[in-house]
DNA sequence: CGTTTAACTGATACTGTATATCGGTACTTG
DNA sequence: CAAGTACCGATATACAGTATCAGTTAAACG
């Protein structure tokens, strides 16, 4: 069901800690090539690093991983792949802000408050409802932001 | 309740910037002490504070408009406040963190972009639908957090 | 190829928000 | 009135994130 983070496609090999996020790394690369942004091994490091990770992670977290990257680096890399939506941010309950692989599209996250897992929001169509609501009152929404936070299955049990 | 000395003239009237701020003033003071918590001047100042504002405000803004108070104590009372439900805590997209009275009960809020006013959001019920979402992919909620960015109606013209 | 140049990097300084510390103050209760 | 404790405010601290800037490098250009 909708597994977490990873949209795991790992044919290719069992090399090492990057089974097919060298894939994933490329292709973000070559989408930020298309847009002008160049091709440096410091900006590839932060894309794997951040390709690698299995639950939401912090940008401190991305520079413990890389401390070989500059933090001003890491943090104006995960800033453009925000930007260009192969990043998507997540906000916890404490409003600690973190960062996740993007799946394209517009969605949600429901986070895990015990292992910190994400899970994909999916049929579900809130953004209506939100619309509906707001013209109610005579706004027109722009914009929202929505995290869903309880226990995974796993952490259920 | 026993207003004690500091209790102000409660004139129903509309006439100053405090209208009937002094009554949310003295029934948040009157709560707080059936919790316990003493009744203070500096504390009243920062609840007559945010009950003056007329749009969220951030803790900052409070601690200009104190320049008596100090910053800790602003910070300590807001806190206090959120803890006992008087005052709600309010994200923009920037993830700046504002404040405002509660209107009790849980709710969500409408932020205008332009003019930063807030409006509740009614007749939604986001909750139940963000619940069975959650169920349908294993996931129990326990909470979460939900801000609406738009336009309200004034700014739409 | 080598040259050029603009994007990029990283060490560091800085900003802004929020909390921790701590000596002193002032309620409140007995 | 004495004592215990919540409270206050000045200050120090912690932390996330950004700005600065001299040096580096990818990539286009000739």
């Amino acid at each position: 069901m909708t597994s977490s983070t990873a949209n795991t496609a790992k044919h290719k090999g069992h090399d090492h800690p990057t089974p097919a996020s060298a894939a994933v790394v490329d292709d973000i690369v070559a989408q930020l090539a298309h847009q002008g942004y160049r091709d440096t091994e410091p900006r590839r490091l932060v894309i794997a690093a951040a390709a690698a990770q299995e639950r939401p992670f912090t940008a401190e977290e991305l520079c413990a991983a890389l401390p070989c990257v500059g933090r001003a680096t890491v943090y104006r890399g995960l800033r453009l792949l925000v930007e260009n939506d192969q990043v998507c941010r997540v906000l916890l309950e404490d409003r600690e802000l973190r960062y996740q692989l993007s799946h394209q599209g517009h969605h949600h996250h429901m986070l895990c408050a015990i292992c910190g897992v994400s899970a994909d929001l999916i049929d579900c169509n809130v953004e209506d409802i939100l619309r509906a609501a707001a013209d109610r009152s005579g706004f027109r929404m722009s914009g929202h932001w929505l995290e869903v936070y309880g226990r995974c299955g796993e952490c259920s049990d």
